[in-house]
DNA sequence: GCCGTTTTCGGCCCGACTGTTTTCAGTCG
């Protein structure tokens, strides 16, 4: 079982022990152990396997622990499978309708039976709901207006095909008269590869400025419905069903009240408990002297002296710890290295000295090869590596031995026409269903570098997945894994493999991993990049273009990076070009 | 159920909003 599975395991579960009325904090120990296990880069499975110890994972105790081997052991969670047998499972689906919590979803099934999203929309179109306790009329119509969006939006959007859309909203609001701030927070701040909803955060210089910034807001053309909108506070749906909420603000509260909009939500919690600590007490509007907890009946708002506000960096200061970049703030352990003054200095755009994946007409892509050549120049590269599909995909146009060399004879004119960079000889070739691959020993010992990769055979089982990338990745001539995983955000699972397995092959076959930056794949994922970065793999950040355009693509690769703590020691194509061959050259 | 520079019990983040209340529970972020 995988850790997603076990993950939305523990979570299913903590669902129903809500619905119960459990202890809320007994509920929260599976949520935290959820997402624990969840981010985690080892695979549970292969710790018990190993015999591990499981409660040295933070988060989990006996019981967890227990139940874990339960559900490696047997594929399920008998206290799972014994509570939803009092419990239907589609309680839990009403809950994710937003509105509807573990009360009111518990309400609902008891006296109504209702246990799908569908039957919430039956009794509330027919009025039923107002049976339940503190249901009045509008209250029914909030939650028909909430069961569309969810069927809408159930699941979250890419951030690539987010970011189009958002910049120019934040363009502008910032040109609004009096508009002296407008940031973006929530999980597009922190980069996260997909988002559910966007958090704008603005200082206004006076009232009137406020007004105008929120009157820029809800009438921006790109809005579909203005879901309510106040002095402060206002949220819209935009046409592409994406939520998002505008907060207007004086500058004094804007540092407290960005950390705590970008969370995340475990961070914050993080934080909150080490402000107690030092006898603090941290809220959206600030850091505040005393714990909150002596002033009998006084608002936690109010007590206290103010110690830090305008400025993250200057409240993080205040708790003793590194500013962290936003990308980290997951409560992933950066708090810990934060008070030891030990975070990573991560990788930037600036220091990416080239480009290791893209394509040319010669097989699916759209620029010629000088024109790709000439795009790498202007972004500053000092190498770049050509690397066109291998003859498999014939769709693509992919190359065979008689092709490449011929277009070999193309690159030796450009090169020569375009003396501002160096250009890598590479292909992409196919890993064939057999593990083998696509392309004569005799031209891949001739490349410059050699890109692998899965195109074809989904379908195959963990066993024969994970043997036919170790077997290909095993090749002597081979030099980077890409898009490990085969996954299409938002449209395609993964294929079957064990990433451990074939993370060892490539350790011991000197092949670095791809963290394919296309705004569809983003593969690896930032748990997964972890994974790499922890057994000590050199990532490479490709664009795998297939037009100048794409080339842009780059910063998306880079957040992902940075999610997971890499510096530009951990990154092949920022690594000087001599450093870059070496690598390539496996020592020989 | 987890956790421990206040270690094996007694805590566990915080404030706002909403609809429905007449003092608040439930939900959300």
């Amino acid at each position: 079982m995988s850790n997603a599975e076990l993950a939305r395991h523990l979570e299913l579960f903590a669902d129903l022990l809500e619905i119960e009325g459990e202890n809320r904090f007994k509920i929260r120990a599976y949520r935290n152990a959820a997402r624990t296990i969840y981010d985690l880069p080892e695979q549970v499975e292969a710790m018990v396997a190993d015999g591990a110890d499981l409660t040295q994972i933070p988060s989990v105790g006996k019981e967890i622990a227990e139940k874990l081997e339960a559900m490696v052991a047997t594929g399920e969670l008998p206290q799972l499978s014994e509570l939803s047998q009092k419990i239907p499972l589609g309680v839990t689906e009403v809950m994710r309708v937003k509105g509807m919590g573990p009360k009111l979803a518990e309400a609902a099934w008891r006296e109504l039976a209702i246990d799908s999203v569908d039957e919430l929309e039956r009794a509330a179109k027919a009025g039923k709901l107002g049976a339940l306790p503190g249901f009045g009329e509008k209250r029914q119509a909030t939650i028909l207006k909430n069961i569309e969006a969810y069927r809408k939006n159930v699941e979250r959007l890419r951030i690539g095909d987010i970011d189009p859309v958002i910049a120019p909203l934040v363009a502008a609001l910032r040109a609004v008269e009096g508009a002296e701030r407008v940031e973006v927070a929530g999980s597009y701040r922190r980069r996260r590869e997909t988002v559910g909803d966007i958090d704008l955060l603005a200082i206004a210089a006076d009232d009137a400025a406020a007004a105008a910034i929120t009157a820029a807001f809800v009438g921006y053309p790109e809005v579909d419905e203005v879901l309510g909108s106040g002095d402060t506070r206002s949220s819209v749906r935009l046409r592409n069903g994406l939520e998002v909420d505008l907060r207007v603000m004086e500058a004094e509260s804007f540092g407290a009240a960005l950390l705590y909009f970008t969370g995340s939500k475990a961070h914050n919690v993080a934080l909150r408990q080490i402000a107690l600590e030092r006898g603090l007490h941290l809220t959206e509007y600030g850091l505040f002297e005393g714990t909150g907890a002596e002033g009998e009946g006084a608002s936690p708002k109010s007590s206290g002296k103010l110690v830090a506000s305008r400025t993250e960096e200057e409240i993080y200061e205040k708790l003793g710890l590194q500013y962290v970049e936003p990308e980290m703030r997951e409560d992933r352990g950066e708090l810990a290295l934060a008070a030891k003054g030990q975070l990573p200095t991560l990788v930037t755009l600036a220091d990416l000295r080239g480009d290791l994946h893209m394509h040319s007409t010669w097989s699916d892509g759209k620029a010629s090869v000088a024109e790709m050549m000439r795009a790498c120049i202007e972004r500053g590269y000092e190498y770049m590596a050509l690397t066109d599909h291998s003859k498999a995909l014939a769709m693509t146009g992919g190359l065979d031995e008689e092709k490449l060399a011929r277009q070999w004879e193309e690159l030796d004119r450009v090169v020569a026409e375009n003396p501002g960079i160096t250009l890598l000889r590479g292909m992409e070739v196919d890993i064939l269903k057999d593990g083998s691959l696509d392309l004569s020993d005799e031209w891949l010992e001739r490349l410059d570098i050699v890109l692998v990769s899965v195109h074809s055979h989904f379908g195959l089982s963990l066993e024969e997945q994970t043997a036919r990338i170790v077997k290909a990745v095993s090749h002597p001539e081979v030099n980077v894994l890409c898009h490990p995983t085969g996954r299409i955000l938002g449209a395609r699972e993964g294929y079957a493999v064990d990433l451990q397995e074939v993370f060892d092959a490539c350790h011991a076959n000197g092949v670095a991993v791809e963290l394919n930056a296309s705004y569809m794949r983003l593969d690896l994922s930032d748990v997964n990049v972890i994974a790499a970065r922890k057994r000590g793999l050199m990532v490479s950040i490709g664009t795998d273009a297939h037009s100048v355009k794409e080339l842009d693509g780059m910063q998306l690769g880079i957040d992902q990076a940075r999610r997971a703590w890499l510096t530009p020691e951990h990154v092949l194509n920022a690594r000087p070009l001599d450093e870059v061959r070496r690598f390539l050259a496996k020592g020989r």
